[in-house]
DNA sequence: TTGTAAGCGTTATCAG
DNA sequence: CTGATAACGCTTACAA
């Protein structure tokens, strides 16, 4: 494997002068650089990152920790983060559990947007105080160097369930996601905030887990039920789509039996029957916003101000 | 930000000492070992990684490398390599793209996994030949340290067809994939073998693009068309949702006036309707085996075989 | 314009 | 059992 020290001399010049040469620092003669230029292409020289990393104190990396690899919102995060990052000539690196905190451990990255509620607020703390930047996506934190987005949930939800009501629904069940999730919350605030404003007292709540496979088993309990919701409101997407399949079979049909929407405008909900009703955020672009951030934070330790974005009421066809 | 220097300095001893019962190196004198490591502690050190793999020449890390972020294939796959990259001890980074080059390049990661056909075979061969393993999802190329597993399509796609002709079908199409796509190509090759050893001559061919967007186009085109094929294969479930989209909303049953299936067994095929006959491939399984094999080839240089898996075939309703 | 040399934070060899 | 010290491959004062 090719070191500079292997250019420099098949170059005939000193290390430092291929240094200066290959990272196009001015004051090389032309000559003396297209030498070294040929020496590098000819010998198939790319610069050991570890190194420069380690002299420069400075990766080029930026890190973005996930809990699972699994869902539609994720990769769309994903995408604009990686767009914005590409942009600004930063690797992404994505990376999952103990991974993640190993590279955060071990500085192997100059920044990191966190995805995920089981990272330590310890870890992320320990990091951050070592002047790196992170950028917490629907989570709450604070402390130096620790930034938070998170989607306004409770008014988008608070604005539809209003608008539900006055089209006539009145009794209304919540099925939930983890009690432990912060969006799910903010999500409940605005559903009950709504029904409360409208002077509707009661509703009925089931505890779901985001998941179609948690929907599905609280459809089949509501099925079981004697007393069944007119309106269901889902936490998420797939909550919604497990709840309406056990609906189908058991032959209640949606809207006019029961009534249902969710949040996450995953892109399935349009190819359902019927089709789903939801709430969407532009995330791609919430992780363009993000990424820039964290962009600039890395760059010029200034934090970039962005508008976090706003949910958008998506009317289809199951209420 | 302490370095092993603060450590050793804190407990009294040299740099080596500390090294050495950081590393838990046999022969430190039990009571040094623990002031070292109430040293650390104290102090909040890690160790940096950086430094550590510049002189290793280990980085612990292996790259995980595609193109976008989405796919339900693509997250078990990932899945899959998670638990058994963590298993083993490894760091799991995923990239993309121009990052992804970067990363093999700069050599930030000890073996790759690459599931991205845009990836030139250069750069690939040219990481490999320092003696870093690859291993190719879906691809095919040949070198030393570079491996490929790769889905038999072809058989399985075969044997379906086969058993809808006994069923008795007659009237077929396909509708493609990209025309480069690796996967797509063998898999039409099973549908014409399974038509050809059946006597069927001729078949209807659409151009789609593995998207839903693809096979929904390509719905409208046949709704227009006067000769309907009676059995349509889709190339992926995500085309075939597509295309039963454009069905559904001009009235076409599936099955009874056209059948159809996919392959993949993406999750949201069991909450259509109707549900979606498809070929499913354990992915998750894969990307274990796939990690395991990285693994292997990184430890002990060498590696392990594998079975590479086999599809299933799925029946639902929509054929 | 080019070369010398120090140093980034580790690990590992060798001597004590 | 512990300590000096070289080295990993690079960048970057500083000297020439």
């Amino acid at each position: 494997m090719p070191t500079i020290k292997d250019v420099a001399k098949k170059a005939g010049v000193s290390i430092s002068t291929a240094s200066y040469a290959l990272n196009n620092v001015p004051g090389v003669h032309p000559e003396t650089k297209q030498r070294i230029l040929d020496a590098a292409k000819a010998l198939n020289y790319y610069p050991n990152g570890i190194a420069r990393n380690l002299k420069t104190k400075k990766t080029g990396n930026v890190g973005v920790f996930v809990y699972g690899f699994s869902g539609p919102i994720f990769s769309n995060v994903l995408e604009g983060i990686r767009q914005k990052l590409q942009q600004n000539g930063f690797n992404i690196i994505v990376s999952s559990r103990k991974s993640s905190e190993n590279l955060l451990n071990e500085r192997q990255v100059d920044g990191a947007i966190v995805f995920d509620n089981n990272l330590t607020d310890a870890c992320l703390k320990n990091y951050a105080s070592h002047d790196f930047p992170i950028y917490l996506l629907d989570r709450k934190l604070t402390g130096k160097n620790i930034y938070s987005s998170v989607i306004d949930n409770e008014a988008i939800v608070y604005q539809f369930i209003s608008s539900m009501i006055k089209k006539g629904y009145k009794d209304f069940a919540y099925l939930s996601g983890p009690n432990d999730a912060y969006n799910n919350n903010r999500r409940y605030d605005g559903f009950k905030q709504a029904l409360k404003d409208q002077k509707i007292k009661d509703h009925k709540y089931y505890q779901g887990d985001f998941t179609i496979e948690g929907g599905y088993k609280i459809g089949q309990e509501i099925i079981k039920s004697k007393q069944r919701p007119r309106f269901i409101y889902c936490a998420n997407d797939e909550s919604a789509i497990g709840l309406m399949k056990a609906l189908r079979e058991e032959g209640i049909h949606v809207p006019k039996d029961i009534a249902l929407a969710g949040f996450d405008n995953i892109y399935l909900g349009e190819y359902l029957t019927p089709k789903l009703t939801t709430i969407g955020i532009d995330h791609v672009e919430w992780g363009r916003k993000v990424a820039q951030a964290v962009s600039d934070l890395i760059k010029y330790k200034k934090a970039s101000e962005f508008e976090h974005p706003d949910g958008e009421i998506i009317m289809r066809e199951s209420c």
